[in-house]
DNA sequence: TAGATTGTTAATCGATTAACAATC
DNA sequence: TAGATTGTTAATCGATTAACAATC
């Protein structure tokens, strides 16, 4: 990336929380993403400082690309020693605005849906399930992690009163773009997809599927060639 | 909105071997997945052909750089028509040479292991779970999906026989490490990583951790800016 | 034919890397 | 000091995109 003035970088150094800067190009975010995904367990084992190498070595991002990512928006190493942990996991959280807490909707009372509900996955990013939905009456009433499971009939009055950002779906291909059209009607503008169904959604609304097999298939590719 | 950018798979390719015929790079291989996670999916849905703006509807690829992608390796699609879904995922299936069977070890009976067995995400793409794990004694024996759950001193026996290329850990993540090295120990060379455990393994083995959060943290990202 | 969509080019943009001075 | 590691530059390579002729 060139520091040319009149062509102003992707990625502009945002002057201490607050000021308003441009949007990230999609690459950085992804890999600021990363870095905090690998801080924040390193964070929980105890570890106080982290270097660009180690950084590198998590996350196969080139160690000299992970410095350049960071030095744009401030200088938060120290020569000789490497990057403070904690104090990076705030800076980067700062710069991608995701600092505070937000709101899960879980859509789906079955294995995975628990499975979700008892990790801290997503806790641990300020992440939060505050209501899980089941379209089966008979799970309507039982007790998964810290929640009550709701009928489907709630879902306007929860995500309006508890702030819901993001909906996650835990349910069968089948239901799934039932339920994303429930979400979209609700407001809520990103769903995390983990059925099998190709959503068709509004294009104000963000979509992410996670696809296990796509992951897997890419790692096969490399041990097999 | 565009949501996804490719987030480069946290994969660690092994070392090339010499020569050969030319690796696809990192992107397209990893572009090429996608794209098949969408035409099994529409395969499934019954659609017999699908043009490269559609798929760029459900993969946030751009449909240019769809077309580039699938050209550089034969002329797969019909002018005003599009591709043959079919015949497509067959010749990506070819391109990423894993056409075949590729059988997986499960570890964990819990929730999450639960519902991987009984989704058929990896089914679909040719991936079988042929044995579940559990250090849990209680639940050695239980049957899970189609599998009886086993002893971990069984692990070595079951790769060999069973010709194991791929160990997933949907186990907690004070367990993960140990396990990896196991799977080390038994020679499988890809391990996918459902817990939030930064795994230690040789270069040559090629760890993916599934990180739902960081691609709900990037895509919150895009929401709130 | 008319409309749609591929295959391909050329230009631009972003990622990657080696190298190294600065400095902890 | 000696060793380690950041911050930064400059050069290169690969990815991305708009545009459009070819053609179904």
């Amino acid at each position: 990336m060139t520091l040319d003035p009149l062509n102003p970088p992707m990625v502009r150094p945002a002057p201490s929380a607050g000021g308003a800067s441009e949007r990230l190009s999609l690459g950085v975010a992804a890999r600021l993403s990363r870095y905090l995904q690998v801080l924040t367990q390193a964070k929980k084992m105890g570890k106080e400082t982290i270097s660009s190498q180690e950084l590198s070595d998590y996350t196969h991002v080139n160690s000299t690309q992970i410095r350049r990512d960071l030095s744009g928006f401030g200088k938060f190493g120290k020569r000789g020693v490497g990057y403070n942990v904690e104090s990076l996991v705030s800076q980067i959280r700062k710069i991608l605005r995701t600092a505070g807490q937000h709101n899960i909707a879980l859509f789906g009372a079955g294995h995975l849906g628990r499975a979700i509900a008892g990790s801290d996955i997503f806790a641990d990013h300020g992440f939060r399930v505050v209501a899980i939905f089941d379209v089966d009456p008979d799970k309507v009433g039982l007790v998964v992690g810290a929640q009550r499971v709701r009928h489907l009939d709630d879902l306007h009055a929860v995500v309006e009163e508890e702030d819901v950002v993001v909906g996650v779906l835990a349910v069968p291909t089948a239901d799934a773009q039932g339920l994303a059209d429930d979400l979209v009607a609700a407001g809520v503008k990103i769903i995390f997809n983990y059925s099998e169904a190709l959503l068709d959604v509004p294009p104000e609304v963000a979509v992410h599927t996670s696809s296990p097999a796509v992951d897997l298939l890419y790692a096969l590719y490399f041990h097999l060639t």
